[in-house]
DNA sequence: GAGTTTGAAACT
DNA sequence: CAGTTTCAAACTC
């Protein structure tokens, strides 16, 4: 299976225009726009050029937009003026070096009408450093990109910097190869006859539209499936090994690890009862099965929550950029579902990518009150999962919010209880510093231990209390405090004391930075500690120095903490929403922030950030996939990444993952996406859904087969059909 | 737990 | 802005 045969497959199953092909893989790729076409090759002046990708197949996708080309801020989806029509070149050369075009090198002249011109840039600047020219770390983003006739943007594009992403899907047959003749005289070629003048507004909106029909023919399709009363017969249980039962997930997550495929007792449990069965009967054992199962599930959920085996899996593979969740959520999907033996059809639209109202790459909107809106990132999750981490929850609206609240409760009990309890099985983790489920994260963020202050009052930056914008509290042991709420008048006038001597004084000291990278806003200037003690701001934070630091000596100069911001789907805990109305990119950015602050102001020693991996992978590797890997991903041709590689992570690594108590399913496995949508139940008319509506069908029987969902498509069609 | 060191905050 | 003092935390013993 190789990429065009997946995304044909895709289209397979669906009426949208098949007549797409793939961006020529090459060194680099340069994008102009003209309104005429240009005489000459050099005619493509260089404030025409929106920017320029590296396709290579070995690395990340990496895309640059001409700096300052008001095409390349255009803040809307529509990168090209839409009362005006635009001839588009791309022209690919392999000198990335030089940047210069060569006899060697292909141009494209693309004139059509275009079907799929994925365009999105995102300028929602909030943070101070934000340089216009942004390296794209595309990831597994451009990778969806392919395969989606329209893109959804990075999930970075969360942090409310500027991305841009640029994704071009014509048809084949109106993408014109120059030979160099024309190449050089590109007014003289005669483009192919009868190419409409491109309306690439139009295109995508009808594109959009296209999408949406089709989607909701799929929903139709699928719904109607599901009423068939011989649905579950016919079609959800099979006594071979690629049984599965759509809508009760239970079956195929099994007890222990819901990640693995059917254990053989499983299988022999699924055979047993799809033998001779009526529809009637199988339901009733489904049933009777799937009150077992949820008892077992949360059961496991406590437990899980209790060790905080947050798990950060996050959707992998780029077939799932959207909003699946985490296996932490299963649990608790189970059990709001445990009342519920419905199918729940989710539906979202990928289409509409004003980044207002979606996360993760997937628009929130009426039909989609299921969307998970996580973290912007695994690693932000992570950071989320470190500091709250009992309790992962997968918060949607379907969730039992009286459920939700029951498991926290007890959650806080079973914390209070276990601090005092050192002898607890706590794996290591300091559970004293543990904090309780709450999905507030404001009220985190805010959340400070206590000061010990003698003669500031608890009215200067010195006290950390007051720096943070709390009130001292019952833990404080600080003398003559006038940080507290008897104390309004003086301690208001100390605020705007400390705000005339840095109008900065009470916001973040930290940032992340354009390359999703975080360090200290102002730098330290630390004299003798070389910056390798905690009364370094940066050191004492995690994070190294930069810059804008003013230390000598610095020894703690190397590479950034890395914020995995790329990344696909949700992390172990995903906030609480409500679908439209909480999906503000923006206020969540700035709850993140907040939470990642005040992670950073605990330290390294204990909780130095956890970076996750991004992409979906397992989390376990702790790096990003290179681009190859993701398309060797999507061709399966590579095999799952073996548990070795966890074993590989430098201890230092996993020590501060184990601090974290991020703990992984080792047996995740990159494209086990099915795997997580199975357990949400959602269907989704994206590409993620394509992959959900098939595994809904035809549970993969190997992890290793599991993005092969071309093969599991067809069957399934097969089926669908007959 | 007492004393010292440190660098940010506060002050001049 | 630079130099000095104050401060509470980090660190050492």
């Amino acid at each position: 299976m190789n990429n065009q045969q997946s995304f044909y497959s895709l289209m397979e199953l669906s009426p949208v225009p098949t007549n797409f092909t793939m961006m020529p893989a090459t060194k680099i790729t340069n994008f102009f726009h003209c309104d005429n076409r240009p005489s000459t090759l050099n005619q493509l002046p260089s404030q025409n050029n929106i920017g320029s990708a590296v396709f290579d197949k070995t690395e990340d996708p990496k895309i640059n937009f001409t700096k300052n080309h008001p095409l390349s801020y255009n803040p809307n989806l529509y990168i090209f003026d839409a009362s005006s029509q635009h001839n588009l070149y791309f022209h690919t050369h392999n000198n990335p070096e030089t940047n210069d075009f060569s006899q060697q090198d292909e141009m494209y002249h693309l004139n059509h009408k275009l079907d799929s011109v994925s365009i999105l840039v995102k300028k929602d600047i909030q943070h101070d450093n934000v340089q216009q020219q942004q390296p794209f770390d595309a990831d597994q983003d451009v990778g969806m990109a392919k395969y989606n006739n329209i893109c959804t943007p990075p999930a970075h594009s969360n942090n409310g910097d500027l991305f841009g992403m640029v994704q071009i899907q014509p048809d084949s047959k109106y993408l014109q190869t120059l030979t160099p003749t024309q190449k050089n005289n590109p007014a003289q070629y005669s483009p192919k006859s009868n190419i409409p003048t491109p309306n690439i507004a139009q295109a995508i909106s009808s594109a959009s539209d296209k999408l949406n029909q089709c989607a909701f023919n799929e929903q139709q399709q699928f719904q109607q499936l599901i009423n068939s009363n011989n649905y579950l017969q016919n079609n959800l249980i099979y006594s071979n090994q690629n049984a599965f039962i759509v809508g009760k997930q239970e079956y195929f997550q099994g007890l222990n690890n819901p990640m693995n495929g059917f254990s053989s007792s499983q299988n022999n449990y699924l055979q047993s009862i799809s033998k001779n069965k009526t529809h009637e009967s199988i339901k009733e054992e489904m049933k009777k099965r799937q009150e077992q199962m949820n008892q077992q599930l949360q059961a496991n959920c406590l437990q899980n929550s209790y060790h905080n085996k947050a798990n950060v899996q996050s959707t992998s593979s780029i077939h799932s950029q959207a909003s699946i969740s985490s296996t932490s959520s299963i649990n608790d999907q189970s059990i709001s579902n445990q009342n519920n033996n419905n199918v729940s059809l989710k539906i979202s639209y990928p289409i509409h990518y004003n980044s207002s109202n979606q996360m993760h790459g997937v628009a929130a909107n009426s039909l989609t009150s299921s969307i998970h809106v996580g973290s912007s990132s695994h690693s932000v999750g992570g950071i989320y999962t470190a500091n709250k981490l009992n309790i992962p929850l997968s918060m949607t609206t379907s969730v039992n919010n009286t459920i939700v609240e029951e498991k926290e409760r007890d959650l806080r009990d079973r914390n209070q209880q276990n601090s005092k309890d050192s002898n607890s099985d706590d794996e290591g983790y300091d559970y004293s510093n543990r904090q309780a489920a709450n999905i507030d994260m404001q009220e985190f963020a805010r959340k400070v231990d206590f000061c010990k202050c003698k003669k500031s009052k608890c009215l200067k930056l010195y006290c950390e209390c007051f720096l943070r914008g709390n009130y001292c509290n019952d833990q404080c042991i600080c003398t003559e405090c006038g940080n507290n709420d008897k104390n309004l008048e003086e301690r208001e006038k100390a605020i705007e004391e400390a705000k005339t001597r840095n109008s900065d004084a009470f916001n973040l000291k930290f940032k992340i930075t354009n390359n999703a990278t975080v360090t200290h806003k102002k730098g330290c200037n630390c004299k003798r500690t070389h910056c390798l003690k905690k009364y370094c701001e940066c050191y004492n934070a995690g994070l190294k120095c930069t810059d804008n630091c003013k230390c000598e000596g610095c020894k703690n100069t190397q590479d950034g903490l890395k914020m995995g911001l790329s990344g696909g789907g949700n992390s172990g805990v995903n906030m609480l929403t409500k679908a439209d109305e909480d999906c503000n990119s923006s206020e969540i950015n700035s709850q993140m922030l907040q939470s990642i602050d005040y992670q950073l102001q605990q330290g390294p020693t204990e909780r130095k950030i956890s970076m996750c991996s991004s992409t979906g992978t397992s989390g376990l590797q702790n790096r990003k996939r290179t681009r190859s890997e993701v398309l060797d991903q999507l061709t399966s041709k590579n095999e799952i990444p073996s548990q070795n590689q966890t074993d590989q992570l430098e201890p230092e690594i996993r020590k501060k993952k184990n601090s974290l108590c991020i703990k992984q399913n080792t047996q995740n496995s990159q494209v086990n996406a099915g795997s997580q949508i199975k357990i949400k139940n959602s269907y989704q008319p994206n590409q993620t859904s394509y992959n959900s509506f098939e595994q809904n069908f035809v549970y993969q029987t190997s992890n290793k087969n599991g993005a092969n969902f071309q093969q599991n498509t067809s069957s399934m069609l097969k089926k669908i059909q007959s």
